[in-house]
DNA sequence: GTGAAAGCGCTAACAA
DNA sequence: TTGTTAGCGCTTTCAC
């Protein structure tokens, strides 16, 4: 029941195994047969064998000798975490429709795991890796250029790092599109209610909402609440823009999002009479809440898409690009035209 | 740059290829140096050049000669599922702590996928396999058994396959375990939300709710919704129940627990006091509620925790066994003595 | 068009 | 205690 070799193929064949090898290995033609120097005939026999014992190539033995390895590696900080797992499924849908293995693994934002999964992965001679680097550690992933392996980085920048592919989000741009939107729909009050890390997409999103409320002659405002005790926070936040007046909420992380929201039906606020809201992050609870939820989509699964589209083009020789994926503003009931 | 081989440090050592291979694959004795007939000597020397060198075994070429290929292969429904991710990620984090690397696959509850995944893994040779099965293809699963690589199954048992380890939840127990929780805690008129889908779990669930409340003399009611309009007859019946005078709710989806609580929220009732709730799988949000919420966790990091350590005594040539993981029922402020 | 032969980096009999 | 030899399954010159 093992699998069966390419020798023994040949052996039944009757011909060398250089002669399948080079049949499997020819770039298919437009009309399906393979681009190479053997007679019409006999590759249609070798695939015809092939295909009888569905014959699959080791790709250790393969990988061995110089060949492609099919085998990409692909680092996250946290496979559990939903955002780094949708972009992570894609990249693996893609990848296996190509003939690809992925190998996964997650950094928990540990510089030494990061380094130990490069060092896996450099062993395993992978021929792309995806990763969501995990703050200082640039040593591993200039080892992979160095060893002329195509790097896609997603989301988070290293800017020191030469010829490895980007696939960046384009945070500023997304919040300037959220506030542009509600002033677009008559509100003016406008407020944030953001926490207090030190994440640079939460700074982006704190700054253009900042930079574009004054930019058209309007005050901005943020609540900054801590992690520890966000909840509580939140909740007194909206509880504080319901009594002063305020229009609009942008709430830039999820967490945040839900307790405002919660705090409004609480408060048995009416939205977007009352408070007109905006949220992060995907969750189905937006589609399904009353009114739908105005939110900004992080394109996970687009992320995924376009790193495992580049690396592609990579490990095909082309150069290293820089791709800004603008996040995805989708409109709701809860920012209605007022 | 390239990594260097076992060739070069023996021959820089001015040993043989099989000394050098015999000292690395060797078992680590309890003072660290290896256990093997080589003299403690020569010994000490390889490993100085193999850490001097930072030097890494090719896992292709140890493999392809049949060695251990220090490769598993997980196979989940979805991995961006937040339970099956947690459950993955710490298998990684087990298994890279090991020395092996890890392949995800997401079979989409496709039978044709997880047959794909599984021919790969097979290719590659992997030295162990987890996988949480999709519906309606044990063939792949039998070539697994058959090729003699250990296989454990996660959440969703195939009775008839033989030689598989098992990691199985009790989800007929833990809602024993919720009922004579409310029960303990003076309820009586326990009602159940559930949704009207084919899964084994919640079949599980609703049957094991009825039963416990016969038994204890009490006449059980559940709630059927449909996926489809789920949100709307959740909410639905969360009023009647508010309007009967239903006292406990359990509901045995997170979708479901959910907007049972955003409707309880809404129709300004109090938690115990008007209506005690009983949610289900995780989330961040019944520690932060408040009150917190009294849920059902999958423990999905448990299981992967066991799923891991099975393989591994599958590996070493250990029988396979079942495994049953309680559910843990997490005690919160929304079912409180009264 | 096709094949012989030499490896890729490693492990495992079998000798010494 | 150590080395010799022969592969694992495949790709790749180079020769025919």
């Amino acid at each position: 029941m093992v699998n069966i070799t390419l020798k023994e193929l040949a052996r039944e064949l009757g011909v060398s195994t250089t002669l399948v090898s080079r049949v499997l290995n020819a770039p298919l033609r437009a009309d399906g047969t393979p681009d190479c120097d053997i007679s019409r005939d006999t590759a249609r026999r070798v695939l015809e064998l092939v295909d009888k014992y569905n014959y699959k190539p080791s790709r250790m033995a393969a990988g061995l000798r110089g060949g492609k390895r099919y085998m990409l590696g692909v680092i996250t900080p946290d496979i559990a975490n939903a955002s780094f797992s949708a972009t992570g499924r894609r990249i693996e849908e893609l990848a296996s429709a190509d003939g690809y293995s992925i190998m996964f693994g997650s950094s928990d934002e540990r510089p030494d795991r990061q380094l130990e999964l490069i060092d896996h992965f450099i062993g395993q001679k992978v021929d792309g890796i995806i990763v969501t680097p995990c703050a200082g550690e640039d040593r591993s992933l200039q080892k992979v250029v160095d060893q002329g392996i195509p790097l896609v980085l997603i989301n988070r920048n290293i800017p020191s790092l030469e010829g490895v592919g980007r696939v960046l989000q384009d945070y500023a741009g997304s919040t300037r599109a959220v506030v542009k939107h509600l002033l677009g729909n008559g509100y003016r009050r406008i407020e944030m209610i953001s926490e207090n890390m030190d994440v640079l997409s939460l700074k982006d999103r704190e700054r253009s909402y900042c930079e574009t409320m004054i930019a058209n002659g309007l005050e901005p405002h943020i609540y900054k609440v801590e992690s520890i005790t966000q909840e509580i926070e939140t909740r007194q936040a909206v509880r504080d823009a319901l009594k002063k007046g305020t229009e609009a909420l942008i709430t830039p992380r999820i967490v945040l999002s839900i307790n405002a929201l919660l705090e409004l039906m609480n408060a048995g606020a009416r939205i977007p009479e009352d408070m007109a809201i905006v949220c992060h992050d995907d969750s189905p609870a937006w589609i399904t809440h009353s009114p739908t939820i105005t939110y900004v989509s992080q394109r996970s699964d687009d992320v995924g898409t376009l790193a495992y589209r580049l690396l592609c083009r990579m490990m095909k020789g082309e150069l290293a690009e820089q791709i800004m994926v603008p996040p995805r503003l989708v409109l709701g009931g809860s920012t209605v035209k007022r």
